[in-house]
RNA sequence: GGAGGGGUGGCCGAGCGGCCUAAGGCGCUUGUCUUGAAAACAAGUGUGGGGCAACCCACCGUGGGUUCGAAUCCCACCUCCUCCGCCA
């Protein structure tokens, strides 16, 4: 949620912000005209209240009866005003939020102009695709080929776009979760373990609501929400706190499957495991000092890439462009493995710096060292890595002749001593 | 699910209709003293909002209500603790 402050003193670059992600700057207009209405009637409620306050302070004192009551009776009449004039107050107050909490981030200087996701600039390429002697299957036959993957038995369960994982199948998947958090807290990051079923206030808080509730998961009866991914429970872990300067950072790291009901991207990628309802994710997470952010977000891009890397994957980094940027995002990176298979760029992580944007939503603050005025902190997010993308691209780039898989070295120690997935 | 007891500033903790403008302590900032530090002493120090400012308003788990006036009384909900029941 940006600074309501920044939009009454700088409407222009809070509208440019807009054009420049090819949306519409009109809603900066319509908070403008709520807040000088709600501003008016804060004035006018206060004033009264003031003189509430005055007038009952003289109450307590007075000792002649009749002129006592004389005044109560008058007062009765001003707390009724108050009462209307607050309950219009909320109303302003209401319609204000509701509108600024659907504004996206201002995107950072660094990031470049485009239209959408074809603007996109390639940073760097790493590694060669690997040379095939023959045709590199698809997942999606190299997978119910050896066994390990059934598309039947996830629409018998569940419907179209689960799968069922089995066998070594299963057991990569598990080795990738387990290797990818454990490299991660090598990297100097924190595990937690969340729950997957979070308040609504919580995606209040991360950004994910009130704009995306569509994408969303959601229990009436409890009123929980299934997370669309750790970064909403790694941001609700500090809603709320005050944090001493000299604690941060805080570098995070979780294991979470996500539930997305994906109704915007309904009919694409249908083949395979590329897109589900429900995958698995290791998230990285990081709260900071505003001054750190973008040194914070270089690194954590290197620990993502460290994950392709150590895989043997060939991978590469493109910049999301003003008109792909994600809501919350003030600059983002994403990372694309090579599936040699299907013979696409998959992304498998997307890593933002998202400044204060969800640090205001969350209320979470630090007080710096100094003894200064509490400021909020910067948080960042990135995968490390996205799953069945990962489970993927090693499919395909691992597979042999014959159809088996080999394993990657890495993941070997998780994998109970075999090296080669085999039918 | 049932019964009882709690949720107060960065933290601990008092207050249970009007001098609460929330005691006291810890922490933090500054000063005195000291070669320096510690200790001691003194002063300051909650958060958010409105106003050019003086100043004003709100906030005591959350939301309603009673009242001229609510941290304080009433109702609902959330949450923590203790006990009982039920269940992996």
């Amino acid at each position: 949620m940006l600074d309501i402050n920044l939009v009454r003193e700088n409407p222009e670059v809070v509208r440019e912000a807009l054009r420049k992600r090819q949306m519409d700057p009109s809603p900066v207009d319509a908070v403008l005209e709520v807040d000088t209405r709600r501003r008016a009637a804060l004035s006018e409620v206060e004033a009264l209240k003031a003189q509430r306050n005055a007038t009952s302070t003289e109450i307590s004192k007075m000792k002649d009866a009749a002129a006592r009551q004389e005044k109560i009776d008058a007062m009765r009449e001003l707390g009724e005003r108050i009462s209307r004039l607050d309950q219009a107050y909320k109303q302003m107050e209401a319609e204000q939020l509701a509108i600024v909490q659907i504004i996206p981030n201002i995107p950072h200087a660094d990031v470049p102009l485009g239209m959408d996701d074809h603007d996109n600039p390639v940073i760097q390429v790493y590694g060669k695709p690997r040379e095939f002697a023959f045709t590199p299957k698809p997942h999606w036959d190299l997978g119910p080929d050896l066994g390990i993957i059934d598309f039947e038995q996830g629409i018998k369960l569940t419907g179209s776009r689960f799968y069922v994982l089995s066998g070594a199948g299963a057991r990569l998947q598990r080795a990738l979760i387990a290797w990818m958090l454990d490299l991660h807290i090598r990297q100097g990051y924190t595990e937690k373990y969340t729950p997957f079923m979070v308040k609504s206030d919580v995606l209040l808080a991360s950004g994910q609501l009130p704009k995306f509730k569509d994408n969303l998961y959601h229990d009436v009866e409890e009123d929980y929400w299934m997370v669309p991914t750790a970064e909403v429970p790694l941001t609700g872990i500090h809603m709320g706190d005050f944090i001493e300067e000299a604690a941060l950072p805080f570098n995070y790291t979780a294991y979470t499957p996500c539930f997305r009901r994906e109704k915007m991207s309904a009919g694409r990628d249908v083949r395979g495991i590329k897109r589900g309802h429900q995958f698995d994710k290791v998230e990285m997470y990081k709260y900071c000092r505003p001054e750190d952010s973008m040194a914070e977000l270089q690194k954590m891009v290197q620990d993502a890439g460290q994950t392709c890397a150590d895989l043997g994957l060939h991978y590469r980094m493109i910049q999301q462009c003003t008109g792909d940027l994600g809501f919350n995002g003030m600059i983002a990176y994403d990372l694309e493995v090579w599936a040699p298979g299907c013979g696409e760029w998959l992304e498998v992580s997307s890593i933002s710096n998202v400044g204060d944007f969800q640090a205001r939503r969350a209320n979470i603050k630090y007080r710096p060292a100094d003894g200064g005025k509490p400021r909020f902190v910067h948080t960042l997010n990135g995968s490390g890595l996205g799953l069945p993308r990962t489970l993927i691209a090693v499919l395909e780039t691992y597979q042999q002749s014959d159809g088996s898989i080999q394993i990657p070295d890495v993941l070997k120690p998780w994998m109970g001593g075999i090296d080669r997935i085999t039918k």
